[in-house]
DNA sequence: ACAACCATGTAAGTAGTTACATGATTTA
DNA sequence: TAAATCATGTAACTACTTACATGGTTGT
């Protein structure tokens, strides 16, 4: 069986609330979007696979404007996605055009990736302290529910991700400084690997 | 214009070493295999577009079995290499299908997704072992050169990447059996974010 | 001559992205 | 009544995966 990712990952966003595609779509970047994505056409396409196949039903939003419909986990669907939730899958090396571009870089010379690995630098700082301000405001009271520890644990996931890609660039951009140092002149410095 | 890492990928691993196909599958795995993986489909279909594209060559190889053929960069490849390395990116948010289940189990109630984890735990355990034995072996003398550096940078990546999910399945487990734990009694353990 | 393995591929399907189309409601 | 924005989709494409096919070489 495929891994089916995404079908369940919106099966998940619908048991916490009911919504249409685009409310979807919009809470998915906030919530779940921190380690996956996905455009509004993937999510139409995957709301009317998740209606076929009986987890979901739909009904055409109640005084509401337009073509809206709102999408209702049904039982089935529950139970689909609790057997999921406890599948095994191993780890997948995740794709980083970042080291791909550090590896040409390596073999062919000095192409200026010094300059994106700051740049991502930035952002990283910035998805940061924006995981902070949401753990600040939502996982700072004594909330202990299951429920809540495992959102904060998904949370703390992504801060250590960013804080990582932190510390990794500050020592990459020090390292490629010293690389460009030594070849004119001044080599010696004290350097210390991590 | 579209990422294309992939192919781009090969490049640099033909830079490297001109090799065939297959081989070129095997020392993937090995090197960039941290950060990217590809199955030997994708490969051949990928070296005969860069071959359609001008950037590599291909000969029959000499004394050699069957229909093996030998790819080498040329030099328009070389430059293109050199272009797409200094292209500009934002760092996509790795998908990661553990936090899905994660936040389904948050959604459903227990599916045993700890079970995983420790699964899981192992793995990146044998993985960091692994690294840190490539580390000893082909960085740790004072190698000093540019390329040497840069090649060091990314298993560094790969190190910490290992390290940090370590520390984090460690913390979910701890966090998983209070929470179950609580739920029959002896509330109140000293427990610490990190 | 047969098994094991080296080497390259085709076909079909799943997943994700980009560009564009369409209509309905609200706001200026 | 025009612009903005809400809401749902289609079409075409790129990227990746899985299953299978085929022929040549080496070892027994």
């Amino acid at each position: 069986m495929p891994a089916m990712s995404l079908p369940h990952a919106l099966l998940t966003a619908l048991v916490e609330r009911s919504s249409s595609g685009l409310e979807l779509s919009a809470r998915f970047d906030k919530s779940i979007g921190l380690f996956w994505h996905a455009t509004h056409q993937q999510i139409y396409r995957e709301l009317a696979y998740l209606e076929q196949q009986g987890w979901v039903e739909s009904v055409a939003a109640p005084a509401a404007r337009g073509r809206k419909r709102v999408y209702r986990v049904l039982p089935a669907g529950r139970r689909e996605l609790r057997r999921w939730a406890g599948e095994a899958e191993d780890p997948k090396p995740s794709r980083n055009d970042l080291m791909l571009r550090m590896r040409a870089e390596a073999a062919v010379g000095k192409t200026g990736v010094g300059g994106d690995i700051e740049r991502r630098l930035k952002i990283h700082h910035e998805r940061l302290a924006q995981y902070r301000e949401i753990e600040r405001r939502d996982f700072s009271g004594p909330g202990r529910t299951r429920e809540n520890r495992i959102q904060h644990l998904i949370l703390l996931a992504g801060i250590m991700t960013q804080q990582m890609w932190i510390d990794w660039s500050e020592i990459a951009l020090q390292q490629l400084r010293e690389a460009d140092g030594e070849d004119s002149r001044d080599s010696g410095n004290g350097v210390d690997r991590p």
